[in-house]
DNA sequence: GTTGACACATGACACCTTGTCATATATAAT
DNA sequence: ATTATATATGACAAGGTGTCATGTGTCAAC
């Protein structure tokens, strides 16, 4: 997190630093971004820099989180508007989130941002948070009568998966540049999978 | 690739800057790793590295190669041993491999090829290599009687699936610390739910 | 109003990278 | 012996990061 010092700032030199930092953060992959260019874009001195942020990562991180919980809204939004299917949940988020990257004006940013994702860090969903919001909705409103989940645990592995899903057909968006229709039908095949298996079952035996 | 020049130098000298850049990449994430230490260690001067490497990407994805080619060795083997079923292949695989990033000498390599992996270039599997080992060789062995699958395509995208999985739960075992058991018991759960499903279907249909 | 305490600003600095290139040297081919 | 080709080498330019001594501003206390 930024320091107070950088809080303290008025509004509008704090929106400028972060404007150029998401223009750096577009530009190129985050090991390549450089505070140089974020700095001379922002016109600050060096030092002050390191006044707000305790580096790189702190800045970037602080920018993905703000534009986490704007995703995070969006969840619970369609979360609400499903009725706690998480299939159409997910599916809906997922159509929003392409139409996002796709026309926003920062999509170059998110571009950079799903690019960036790894499974150390998974920085586009945010373990500790966005998971737990799902989780707790869930509970609310799944039918767990038609699931074959006996536990929390196992929906946690399931949300897991999903998000796997998720970042794993963003990416190939990016790469093999998909387009809308064909990475949802692709990441609709997928949940189709995880939903009903790909073993040719005659009851409901699980092993 | 490394360059011919590279190919031509005596074996000894060879394994002795491998044998450098393997201690390099196995003390700090890739980018963190510097040529500086590598070439430092090998005692070769700078401007030799850069006769036999492009840059430091071209040495260590020629490094991932190498291991690579061993891991794929270890799944025609298990894929073979277990008759083709999937399941029980990646099962063993996943066995295999725990092991080896647990007791080889060159773990610490390992544990950082394995935290390195990204969803873009997944470092882990490289698509075009094992994917197609295993996509040609499920096709001689596999019941596809006992299978949800289409199209060759559905088979890869499970592929793909299950590749994530395992990836995803290496990285949990260096994050998290988890045990071999503790492990394998998650992925077997992971891979149940991508094989029956999380739905309590009544018979076999898809949607 | 002088003093001190604190928050903040600033850019020079030390120290690290990386990739290149002119030059030196070895090896092979004519 | 001469020429061509392959290789070796380290100084160098260009760029990066994080720190720190010093300068400036502000506010409270005496």
């Amino acid at each position: 997190m930024p320091t107070e010092t950088f809080f303290r700032l008025p509004k509008e030199k704090q929106d400028c630093i972060l404007a150029s930092a998401m223009k750096e953060f577009s530009r190129v992959p985050f090991h390549e971004a450089s505070i140089n260019q974020i700095i001379m874009n922002a016109g600050i001195p060096r030092g002050s820099f390191y006044m707000y942020f305790k580096d790189k990562e702190d800045l970037y991180s602080y920018l993905l989180k703000t534009h986490e919980k704007k995703l995070e809204e969006g969840f619970t939004k369609a979360l609400y508007e499903h009725d706690g299917d998480l299939i159409d949940t997910y599916l809906a988020l997922f159509e929003t989130v392409i139409h996002k990257i796709k026309t926003d004006k920062n999509r170059d940013f998110f571009h950079r941002m799903i690019m960036n994702t790894d499974f150390k860090n998974d920085s586009f969903f945010k373990k500790h948070e966005l998971k737990n919001v799902v989780l707790s909705q869930m509970f609310d409103h799944v039918d767990f009568t038609k699931l074959r989940l006996t536990s929390k645990e196992d929906l946690s592995e399931i949300v897991d998966l999903i998000h796997m899903m998720f970042i794993h057909n963003l990416v190939a968006i990016l790469k093999f540049g998909l387009t809308k229709e064909e990475a949802m039908e692709k990441f609709k095949r997928q949940l189709m999978f995880l939903k009903n298996g790909f073993y040719q079952s005659k009851g409901g035996e699980i092993c």
